[in-house]
DNA sequence: TTGTAAGCGTTATCAC
DNA sequence: GTGATAACGCTTACAA
């Protein structure tokens, strides 16, 4: 690197640099490297341009050019809880949609705390993204308020107070837990218990309807003393909801739908304590259909909720909202569909 | 809300439009907003721009804030997979770090693409973050190269060339690799196999120098055909490698070490397949001592390389760096630590 | 097709 | 302790 160079690497090179060095103005820099203008420059000039910028190492300055502009191509992802990997999913896949559109994501695990939520969607603007994607378990009054004067677009994952103007990607899970119900019925399960996560998310709620719809449909009682909540919806809680349900039911479930599969993950360590074999004693189906249910033994049937699907989704909708921000709001979803694994085969 | 204030809700309000309210100037409220400069004015005047920039829902636009003092409070952390839970334990840990600073996340999953990984580096201040955290399996000389020219602090975690002057958190996975063979040593296993990954990568090559270092100080022979090498870091080329060792070695192996936990996973499942029992006929050991360990059956024995610590370090080492960009470059790391579980029991 | 010039909203540096 | 002013680097009417 010679001292001319070297002087230059001091600072950035501006547009002004660029432009000196070409015998332009820096207005014209700024048009050739804006792809929305481009066209609009000579050939020959361009060329220069962008080999000149190319020479200095030129980088449009993101602070300048946003100020300008208000963009950053920055999407937010606000996620419950990063561990998850239904969520690690949907983050990929976002990423996937985000990438091909030359747009970097900012991530945020809320631990699903309401106030945090609220408080990133309130941040939205102060933070640069020219987009946000929430996926949330329990969207309130608060939330859609607080939408209604986002500074920028929102794509919701999950369910949204009735008539929330926003664009939603939904997950159809009661129905895909009936379906689990009605599943093992057909394998001849007649005890069916359900560990549920926290009823007052939208996730629970559901589930659990899901859960009393193909209970009916089967033509099978309700007991309620066969439903068993856990504190979260995570493996430790879902041991321990499994435990007591195992300690509390006679006599015992012949089958255990689980509202998702980290719960699945817990009861089935439950039910090897207990000295219970799955599929033969119990029958056990998650919810999501993560990639930890090829990983367990049995392996684990489990719904899926199409969240890859529903995460692209929710990415589009957010682009397709950043173009037209005006267009009447959408809400979208993905079927689910049983993917049947050793977990639940034939009983003893 | 009254017709004064729905025109002032059209644009974002401003240093200016606050200023005008309490009847200061723009600067002053510039000074109270910001913490290092706040004690310089007085209590009084302080109180009203503070409440005035509540009504009026005032929040500083980070563009103009940073096109005058080039920072985001963003910090940059660029994996080779989400996917991988030893990544998604890592971006939790650094979230928390980050988030006790006030400092969000910009995530970037590469697919251990390393001309990805530069570009980000080369991005790094067009993406405008004030750090980078890069996670990398293979850090060459361009990198190296990169890092010398970045326009923000950088902080690896990873196997960097010789001398690259920058901050970095090693694992000593060559060490833990080592012990576990030590371990099976000790458990009576005298054929121990090796399930590695990709081999030029930084892992591959320590933990197969570390497996090496292990069977020597056992006093065990070396023996190339119990050491196969599996495409990727994941699953299902792990179940593949394993099976290939399976089939050609004898007499079979009484145990396998994997390179991670996923390649564990895949290796679990061979082994099953082929009718042998964990950890009766042959015994296993993954490293990262990821949530799957926790999940598997048997579960998983595995050597945690420290990976949230790791992360935590990376965080701490990074903002170390923001603050002070002089400081010699530190490397540091933390020790490897096996965790027994049911996986490697005794022998049949 | 290109140059000119006016800002975008903030903050550093002077003044007072 | 506070005000005035300039500048950060870019974009975009408008002028030429």
């Amino acid at each position: 690197m010679d001292a001319v160079n070297r002087r230059k690497s001091q600072r950035r090179a501006t547009a002004r640099d660029v432009a000196r060095r070409v015998g332009v103005h820096a207005s014209t820099v700024s048009r050739v490297l804006n792809p929305a203008t481009r066209d609009v420059i000579s050939d020959e000039i361009a060329r220069r341009v962008t080999r000149a910028a190319a020479a200095l190492g030129y980088r449009l300055d993101p602070f300048a050019s946003g100020l300008r502009t208000h963009r950053s191509r920055m999407v937010g992802v606000l996620v419950p809880d990063i561990a998850n990997p239904v969520y690690t999913t949907m983050v990929g896949s976002i990423q996937e949609v985000a990438r091909k559109h030359g747009l970097r994501l900012m991530l945020h695990a809320t631990g699903a705390d309401p106030e945090d939520e609220l408080e990133m969607v309130r941040d939205l603007k102060h933070r640069f993204v020219d987009g946000l994607i929430l996926a949330s378990l329990h969207l309130t009054d608060a939330h859609a308020n607080e939408l209604r004067r986002a500074a920028a677009p929102v794509v919701l994952i999950g369910r949204p107070p009735k008539g929330t103007p926003t664009d939603t990607v939904r997950a159809y899970s009661r129905k895909g837990a009936a379906e689990a119900v009605r599943h093992l019925h057909a394998a001849a399960r007649r005890r069916i218990g359900f560990v549920n996560g926290p009823q007052h998310t939208a996730p629970g709620s559901a589930r659990r309807l899901g859960y009393l719809d193909g209970l009916r449909t089967c033509g099978l009682p309700r007991d309620e003393t066969l439903l068993e909540v856990a504190e979260d919806f995570m493996i430790e809680p879902g041991r321990r909801a499994a435990e007591r349900l195992l300690a509390r039911v006679r006599p015992r479930p012949d089958a255990l739908l689980c509202a998702n599969d980290l719960l699945a993950v817990g009861a089935l360590s439950a039910l090897r304590d207990a000295g219970l074999d799955v599929p033969a004693d119990v029958a056990l189906v998650g919810m999501d259909n993560t990639p930890l249910a090829e990983v367990t033994w049995p392996r684990l049937t489990s719904v899926d909720l199409g969240s890859a699907e529903r995460a692209r989704l929710a990415a589009e909708l957010l682009l397709k909202r950043i173009e037209h921000p005006a267009r009447r709001p959408r809400v979208v979803g993905a079927d689910p569909r049983l993917v049947v694994r050793e977990s639940c085969g034939a009983a003893a």
